[in-house]
DNA sequence: TCGATAGATTGACATTTACCGATCTATATT
DNA sequence: AATATAGATCGGTAAATGTCAATCTATCGA
């Protein structure tokens, strides 16, 4: 699959979003501290169990958007900006494009079946 | 569920980032004109049924990025850039996030179990 | 070395989602 | 009015996805 859809895919869940914005603000929680995230603390501040939290941690760094480092028994996440900046770069095209509806359209009779109205 | 999330699903589909391309640059095939875009071109070009085709164009009716306007038995559809640049900013937060890694951690004993490594 | 713990993996289940065929609705043409 | 067509909706199916309990692996501390 396309890697963009890998993506946008990974940022399409509440629990994912949430999850990033946990650690780039994990001083906002009672758990974080600041030399890093480990996916205890998310687990504590999602609610959801430890296999959950372990696979969509997986999907986000497949994506790109969380680097994982282990150390000892622990893994600590954070964020790589770069990747979202991929995603938004990719929907710059859409913001530019002009397909404009026309106040009146004009039959050109390029379809087999039918007329244009 | 958010809108954002809704957005996001919205484009983390293959068959649907088609459609928005299509919509985008329809010169770029056979049977798209000047004046619009209607849902048997998009039809045509995707390869998929129209129950499907149509199912697509809800959910991105629905999220924002397309206007649907209805002339005579067709309905022509446009790209709207607003939503794009809305999601792009949406993502812009974790661009800025620094959650750096230290070189060295420093156990406080935060955890009711285990120590920091 | 042994017990405890963080996280990954596996297996199962429920929900969501993409897809299609069949049908329905609205509109245009004759 | 009758026919044809564009698109929406319905019903069903197969695949993908989110979730958890149970288990496995690696590492730490005693």
């Amino acid at each position: 699959m396309d890697d963009l859809v890998i993506r946008l895919k990974a940022l399409a869940d509440p629990a994912r979003l949430s999850i990033l914005e946990f650690l780039r603000q994990p001083g906002a929680n009672c758990c974080a501290r600041d030399d890093g995230v480990c996916a205890c603390d998310v687990e504590a501040v999602l609610g959801l169990s430890q296999p959950t939290i372990s696979h969509h941690m997986k999907l986000l760094v497949q994506a790109g958007f969380i680097r994982a480092e282990k150390r000892g028994r622990w893994v600590f996440y954070e964020l790589d900006p770069e990747v979202f900046d991929d995603v938004q770069r990719a929907l710059d095209p859409f913001k530019d494009a002009l397909t404009p509806l026309p106040i009146a359209s004009v039959d050109r009779g390029n379809h087999v079946k039918g007329g244009r109205p």
